[in-house]
DNA sequence: CCAGAAGTGGAAGGTCTCGTCCACTTAACT
DNA sequence: AGTTAAGTGGACGAGACCTTCCACTTCTGG
């Protein structure tokens, strides 16, 4: 079956060039859509921007979740490269407000990528190693700033996507009306991580249960 | 044809006997319904829970904001006097803390309410009532503890609606798999608040921009 | 230029929710 | 008991969205 003399040679990806172009504006569409829609957004409307009919689309990525995989890629890779980049500051403490700062903005920019952020696609696999990339690096940018005096030390791990569920609430009522209103959020975060904290906070999540919480299903975003 | 010799006569409500009866049946389903499922709640999952046809609920309620006010109105009164009662509170610092941690408790027992909070209806007269109340005596709160030198003095009464929105974001994403997670925002955030703000914060939404952002409509998310 | 594999679009069927309409039931007053 | 206005329920048509399927089109290698 795997014969030599088949017609196919194609690109690398395996397609057809007219296939490997749609796919391309596929994803392109996708990026847009779900940036200006959430990462609900209808297919039909994906592939109406796309110029191709819904079936192209689902033969190239069959679920939602796939698309969204394909979409936030670049986004993703992004985010796990700020930590890295973080970790270069010679300053260990504004090193992680930056970064803080920095990825609650690619938040503000991206209705789609807002809820990618707190969100885990079991699915997924390129995500999740971006994830899992940034998660490294941010234990050490917390560790530093720990050591350096600076992030007070009940700060948790845990903490950060929490800040980025909170920065969500925030995001989406002001997107439209108030739309700069999530740096006063961040403000008031980072000023709170400060050390030394003083006052008890009450007890984070377990790594466990946060993980739990990522995975909530793609459903009816609140509610339901 | 108004003439002295109706029929009716009823009840203070002006119902018959048993429509009264079914107002209420549907006035705690929707309760139910809209604290399990948000509010936005299928009508006919509350008219299933109460026990009577769509159509019945319809005649009611004829728009999902009216039902909304009718179901939040004991919340939002309960809302308002938390207020009060806080500057009833002889320690104004202590007030305010037992304030905000309050109101985001009664986010954290109902889905519904979570939204309602961080929400305006412009039909709903009633709540708009209780909302001014609570915003007036919020703002007094907030002098009080600011005069006391324990609230920074840069926090701005808009600050309290983004708490909400935030709180509102970590609860959407943690009730199911860990549900004691807002508490722990809330700590950070009152944290943040004491007195003296270490460093300036981006500036606050105006008070016109919060309202707009709070009128946000109930439509499908994030609008289209 | 041709054959056939690869790819395409959009119609069609399914689910879900909304909100209306009206033939039927029932409470309330005499 | 009878009359009648008030009230009821749920079937129904509309609309949004999902997902599949297949007759038709287009690319590619020979």
């Amino acid at each position: 079956m795997t014969s030599s003399s088949e017609p196919s040679g194609h690109g690398r990806s395996g397609l057809r060039a007219d296939a490997e172009r749609n796919r391309q504006r596929i994803v392109a569409a996708a990026r847009d859509t779900f940036a200006d829609l959430g990462i609900e957004a209808p297919m039909d409307e994906i592939a109406r921007r796309a110029g191709v009919g819904v079936g192209t689309l689902y033969r190239r990525y069959p679920t939602r979740a796939d698309l969204i995989a394909a979409a936030f890629e670049a986004k993703m890779t992004a985010y796990a490269d700020a930590a890295r980049e973080a970790l270069a500051d010679p300053d260990a403490w504004r090193g992680f407000c930056d970064y803080v700062q920095r990825i609650c903005a690619m938040q503000a920019g991206d209705r789609g990528f807002t809820t990618v952020l707190t969100m885990t696609f079991p699915t997924a696999r390129r995500l999740q190693a971006d994830r899992d990339r940034a998660y490294a690096d941010f234990t050490a940018l917390v560790e530093r700033a720990k050591n350096a005096g600076r992030l007070r030390a009940d700060f948790a791990t845990e903490d950060m996507p929490m800040f980025l569920m909170a920065n969500a609430g925030v995001l989406t009522a002001t997107a439209d009306a108030a739309p700069e209103t999530w740096r006063r959020l961040v403000g008031y975060l980072l000023q709170a991580c400060a050390a030394p904290g003083t006052e008890p906070l009450p007890a984070p999540p377990t790594p466990r249960q946060m993980y739990r919480a990522l995975l909530r299903s793609t459903r009816r975003q609140h509610d339901r």
